[in-house]
DNA sequence: TTTAATAAGACTTATTTAGTCCTATATCAA
DNA sequence: TTGATATAGGACTAAATAAGTCTTATTAAA
């Protein structure tokens, strides 16, 4: 509960890799799983995810790899969260698609609003938050 | 993800039937879980949970049942949900007990200090909201 | 002493996260 | 043009957690 996944993780890790070698050209999944100790499937699929949002290029082909496409402090926490968590909100009640139907209480919703508000806080805190300041504090 | 849990929306919910129906005295578990459509079972869980932190206060015996133990205003979402989430905190890493050999990665807890700032800022933000202003906005 | 409430542990089921496997596609270089 | 090695991505399995259920004990009023 109220807690990030590995996901979020992994990809703050991986930012880091290729942020310290930046100067070596793109990097590979394989470098960044070996040299942090990442299950590297799962890494793989957070440099996708990562690559979707265009917070990294990717270049394919045998000399292929990564490499960021913002400098640290252009890129929040928010950035990256929502790049990678499927659908990050602390209820379910305000999520995309969702509709009163969902809601199996009576009196729907009562708690809704209000904690979109809360929610909405949280969103302020982590876009305020940047990478830079995250992974070299 | 990044979600309260069920047993967060049940406490929040169960203060809002205690303090509408204050006036009768205390209110049963039965009465929120059937007056809310809540499993009765884990309502119950979460009641006890609060008692424990002493934000309501239980009445055992046949004519049992609770009441909350303070006003509104002066409990904070941050009381409900350290009360009923068994361990908030947004990454593993600074959990309570957790140590160095905890962390797999190389590079142990390179993100743990900046997560644990962000964290500090979250805890801040629950602190800051009232139940008063969750039930009634 | 019966009845209806809370207390609490053990257990089961459902959901979500984490991790794995496999195949396709891209690109470089011999 | 073919082999090697990288990303892309879907399908699947396993592990962890959340949600819900069941059972028994204890409490206290009538």
């Amino acid at each position: 509960m109220l807690k990030l996944s590995k996901k979020t993780e992994y990809a703050l890790m991986a930012v880091k890799f290729m942020a310290r070698n930046a100067a070596d050209g793109s990097v590979t999944a394989k470098e960044i799983s070996e040299g942090y100790n990442i299950p590297y499937d799962l890494l793989s699929k957070v440099l996708q995810q990562l690559t979707h949002k265009k917070l990294v290029n990717s270049f394919q082909g045998i000399k292929g790899g990564y490499t960021l496409n913002h400098d640290p402090e252009n890129v929040t926490l928010f950035d990256i969260i929502s790049a990678v968590e499927p659908n990050y909100q602390i209820t379910d009640c305000f999520q995309e698609g969702s509709t009163e139907k969902d809601c199996t209480y009576i009196n729907c919703c009562m708690i809704r609003d209000p904690l979109a508000k809360v929610q909405k806080e949280i969103d302020k805190l982590f876009k305020a938050v940047t990478i830079q300041q995250i992974l070299w504090p």
